[in-house]
RNA sequence: GUGGUUGUAGCUCAGUUGGUUAGAGCGCCUGAUUGUGGUUCAGGAGGUCGUCGGUUCGAGACCGAUCUUCCACCCCA
């Protein structure tokens, strides 16, 4: 009658070197948000679904896990769309809850909710798993990881300085050298779509445009042309199109294409006054990069739009994503509260650390001496002298039961653990321990002082 | 949601045009060795071939459905 267990698609059991490894990740990244100043937060796994429903356009809501009302929900069913199998519309009236998205909605929500509580600018930072109805593959999951780090309640552009800092010191003390942050505007984007006759269709534009460097520029016009944006609009893109170089000669050839733009203009001042303050103080290891193509987000961001690729060479979608959006909890009835924030992706982060090798040794914080068990009185003699290895930081454990020793010396090897300790009669009349070095093999009899520091080193 | 792909022992995989009791390596268990693991040697256990149904005298192999894996699209961390 034992069936065979399994776990849904998309979703992941962790061994305990993998929960050690994901605790390294998500130590560093806590450390780095405490030390900017942010403080932690946590929201429910699941929401209102009026709450989430809606903020992440079409394709988002269709990735939203909805949880079924419990009792007899068909009784208060829709029935005429049931009758007409119309999903959406009979979804609400048999689910009124939904899985977490994002963090950034439920914060906003949080905002909302507690806004005479928080001080302003509030700084908070929220580490919990999402979940998306999505079809998994390489790097994406039904269930995941985000970091996430917002302020709300300042417009000034130096929170994005900062933010640019964090991800630059959070992939350094990862190790994760040569990581790509792209930032584009929003301002930008609708910058151009308004140059070139498109303001109404900013969505399907930026889609069409983020897709360049995937499907090249023919197969980009070819696709705003399908959207409905017209031909003289896209020919006036062309400059767009062979824009490279440096972030300032990127920025001198977009002031050209956008000199009619006022809205447009503001982004270049923006991002301007970013890489001004950026290059001014450095960055440790990560390189920033404007990419006018970056379009994410397009539902809330305002302002600027962050993307963090992986390294050169190492396959993997954005490592992180974030951005300015000045109205967020205005859809929740709170206004003119402008808030910016970023998000690591701890899954993809831990694949890229895993591919190229990065994670450090130490992170498995395994049992450092095991005792041997040769029945309850050299048991307890063991268990005096582990009581004194732990009060000195010493990972130290008893074999349970007085198995064969050969059994238990199996035992601390398929462990790896590092040394073995044996007390039997002998020992205990001499009140010393016989130490093995399960690397090297060699073992001595000494006092338990001398064990002390010999396991330290 | 669309298209493709994968599933055989605990793990990694073989398994000929459908044909007897489905194999290997590693791992696991027992012993050689009753106070010594990692090496060696001897022996042993373990599979309703993802699941359900169909074709056939006969299916691990062929067909259908379903679940799962991985990949691409959409979208995204």
């Amino acid at each position: 009658m034992a069936q065979k267990p399994s776990i849904p698609k998309g979703t992941r059991d962790f061994n305990p070197e993998q929960v050690a490894k994901r605790n390294y990740i998500f130590n560093t990244i806590r450390g780095a948000f405490e030390t900017f100043g942010f403080q932690p937060i946590e929201t429910p796994s699941f929401e209102n679904s009026d709450t989430l429903m809606g903020k992440y356009g079409d394709e988002g809501d269709r990735l939203i896990f909805k949880i079924l009302n419990s009792g007899d929900y068909l009784n208060k069913a829709n029935t005429d769309a049931y009758e007409e199998k119309d999903s959406n519309k009979l979804t609400p009236s048999i689910s009124e809850k939904a899985l977490r998205y994002d963090l950034t909605v439920p914060f906003a929500r949080y905002v909302v909710q507690h806004q005479n509580d928080i001080e302003f600018p509030f700084k908070r930072y929220q580490i919990q798993p999402v979940w998306r109805a999505d079809r998994p593959q390489k790097g994406r999951f039904r269930e995941f990881y985000q970091c996430d780090a917002d302020v709300v309640g300042s417009k000034s552009l130096w929170q994005e300085v900062e933010f640019i800092q964090l991800y630059d010191t959070v992939f350094s003390k990862l190790q994760l050298e040569g990581v790509t942050i792209k930032i584009n505007n929003r301002k930008i984007l609708s910058g151009i779509a308004e140059v070139i006759g498109a303001s109404n269709k900013l969505i399907d534009f930026t889609v069409a445009l983020d897709k360049l460097d995937k499907i090249g520029e023919d197969k980009v016009k070819e696709e705003m042309l399908s959207k409905g944006i017209a031909q003289e609009g896209i020919d006036k893109l062309q400059p767009l199109f062979s824009l490279s170089g440096s972030f300032d000669s990127q920025i001198e050839s977009l002031k050209t294409i956008l000199s009619t733009s006022n809205e447009g203009l503001k982004g270049i001042e923006e991002l301007a006054f970013i890489d001004n303050a950026i290059t001014a103080l450095g960055l440790k290891t990560a390189t920033l990069q404007l990419d006018v193509t970056l379009a994410r987000g397009l539902n809330y961001y305002t302002g600027a739009i962050f993307e963090v690729a992986a390294p050169k060479g190492v396959k993997m979608g954005s490592i992180g994503g974030g951005g300015r959006y000045d109205d967020l909890t205005g859809i929740f009835g709170l206004k003119d509260v402008s808030g910016v924030g970023i998000s690591f992706g701890l899954d993809r982060i831990y694949l890229v650390l895993e591919e190229l090798n990065l994670f450090p040794e130490a992170v498995n914080k395994n049992i450092e001496v095991l005792f041997i068990n040769f029945g309850d009185n050299e048991a307890l003699f063991s268990l005096k002298a582990i009581n004194k290895l732990r009060a000195n930081g010493i990972n130290a454990e008893l074999y349970p039961d007085a198995a064969k020793m050969k059994k238990q010396m199996m035992h601390a090897n398929k462990r790896n653990i590092p040394f073995v300790v044996l007390v039997g009669e002998e020992e205990i009349n001499s009140n010393t321990y016989t130490l093995k070095n399960m690397v090297t093999g060699t073992q001595d009899k000494i006092e338990l002082e001398q064990l002390i520091e010999t396991v330290k080193k």
